[in-house]
DNA sequence: TCTTTGTGTTTAATCGTTTAAACATTCATT
DNA sequence: AATGAATGTTTAAACGATTAAACACAAAGA
């Protein structure tokens, strides 16, 4: 960064006058005061020079630096990637800068991009958190940093935190299914303590009348442990006829398989999927799927930091209802 | 942010030293000439404390932010997004926090986002920039601003750039179909001025012994126009037996559109895309690609960056060569 | 004439670091 | 005893902004 940058200073030092009134103008404050002469000529040098403001100084004596953390899982994954890409827009409609980073799953991960964030006085966070994360809610809570938590959250801590209510989204994924006569549901879902997923799986599982058997995916090895999930409901278990995924890697995973063990969909087997994703487009039949309103869910998170950047004593969840997209994958003919 | 953090100073006070001494300590400054015991007893009452330096007042001190402004396309592409991915990573091990923004390819949007990253004081930019950008490029330099284009880049400006040889992947993706018997191929393209596109057209393009025609598809339009594409090849023209996809858009889409008209991969039709996407997992034959090395780009893409840093006056181009991945989407039984 | 009020501008402290330079003390050398 | 090094620590300015408070001066009211 050479050619040293124009501060208030060199304005100050042209125009012959003090930093402050430079400030004062540049800034709009104490309208009214300021003579329209000197006014205009502090903003046409300011112009002249080409000054922009010292985000850094200025963040040093204000104490904001208008910037947020964002912690995802993985960027790389469209889920995350798009959230991402919704916050980003958002954030930067209220003059926020995002900075971003992944957390692979990994507690100590998190805590440790965490820390980063706070070192670089990172105004508020929006958070994925990993499972077991408890602790890092806990002492955000008592550091009464402001954050809020996005798709997943903790029961056990309560904090701000935007999702969608996963499990009626389940439900209504589960009911459409019985309704079109799939009696034999089964349910792939992961091994894991997250609660959102966890609705997921209860959503589809506490139904009276389902008759339904579920596999757990562990999250390092999805292709295995998809594959064999479905080879058990293949196999060994009463004919199952329909498969719900309850997310969108578990989905690719599947239906992989299944174009692989020449199951038809939707003669064979009736599938209805977590989240869309561009796969679908070349899959050979379109895919029924639980559509979560990644729009709605980024502005809330950005919306809801804000607040809580500006007041932290208020705690708002907020679940969004997630809308079910009905295609062929779930009618039989 | 409230429970103000720990300063210098409170540590200072503590132990009942200066602040300067105490910066020293946690610096690791001046070793040798600081006592022992005082060391010990000021990196006791940090640890006690909390402390963490504010990186804020530091970057203002030093004029660095160790944080660097990463401009792309749109994030929530999966090409951009594991690019964002892997530039994270590697800049997080050279101590870099990393500033996202997406251009949506508007020269506009990346003129504001960029002064944005600069008034953040970023260290430097990496940037994949839309077309039309050469004014960008060449204001950056003269303002002697440290950035690499990634991806991206513009012959008439001389600029540190990492990108893949797109001429000769596209070469030997068409010598692969030539080689497969594919002999009436057809490319389809953006119509772009974007050079790395360009190229790819080029190498594709450019062969003597190619039978070969071009369809170009608008940005905005990049669904209609691939199935207008596909539709004259289909009917007007002399029959068509490969497709050679020049991105992972065109290639969805395309793919998407062959489906619907019933157009058998490969029998009826040769098909090799530019760079892999989950969806291929979904369609019912393995598609050949040309596969661009993702993590070097990005650690290359890092590496200049840092290196730009630290010292402005060398210029780098790097050209990395992508890998021709051959499955059964080119392979005619 | 003397205060008061209003207008226009400056002073100076502050945010939390870094770092060259100064200071003070001890120890060895001549 | 005087000089010089070596060691250990402090002083104080600086980075570039913000902002309460002070200052200076003119016009208006008592």
């Amino acid at each position: 960064m050479a050619q040293k940058k124009t501060s208030l200073k060199d304005i100050a030092t042209k125009v012959g006058v003090s930093t402050a009134l430079v400030s004062y103008v540049l800034n709009g404050k104490m309208k009214g005061r300021i003579s329209e002469e000197v006014a205009n000529r502090i903003k046409q040098v300011a112009k002249e020079l080409n000054y922009h403001p010292n985000q850094i100084a200025r963040s040093l004596k204000t104490n904001k630096t208008n910037s947020i953390g964002l912690l995802l899982a993985d960027i790389s994954n469209p889920f995350s990637s798009q959230i991402a890409r919704i916050v980003e827009n958002e954030a930067d409609k209220m003059g926020y800068a995002v900075i971003i980073g992944s957390s692979d799953e990994s507690v100590e991960k998190s805590e440790k991009i965490i820390e980063v964030f706070l070192n670089r006085q990172v105004d508020g966070l929006i958070l994925s958190l990993p499972e077991k994360s408890e602790q890092i809610v806990a002492d955000l809570k008592s550091k009464d940093i402001p954050f809020v938590l996005l798709d997943r959250y903790f029961p056990s801590v309560a904090a701000n935190s935007v999702a969608i209510d996963n499990f009626s989204a389940s439900e209504s994924a589960v009911n459409h299914l019985l309704s079109n006569n799939y009696n034999n549901i089964c349910i792939i879902s992961y091994d894991t303590e997250l609660v959102h997923l966890n609705e997921r799986l209860r959503g589809a599982t506490e139904q009276k009348e389902i008759n339904s058997t579920v596999g757990k995916v562990r999250l390092g090895h999805i292709q295995e442990d998809v594959e064999c999930a479905i080879d058990k409901f293949l196999n060994t278990e009463q004919s199952i006829d329909a498969i719900f995924f309850t997310s969108n890697l578990l989905t690719i995973s599947g239906l992989k398989y299944l174009n692989k063990k020449k199951v038809i969909i939707p003669e064979d087997m009736g599938v209805i999927a977590f989240d869309k994703t561009d796969a679908f487009d070349l899959f050979y039949t379109s895919i029924s799927y639980v559509n979560q309103p990644l729009n709605k869910l980024g502005r809330e998170a950005v919306r809801l930091m804000h607040q809580a950047i500006n007041d932290n004593t208020k705690r708002e969840q907020i679940f969004l209802l997630a809308e079910l997209i009905v295609r062929d994958s779930t009618s039989r003919k």
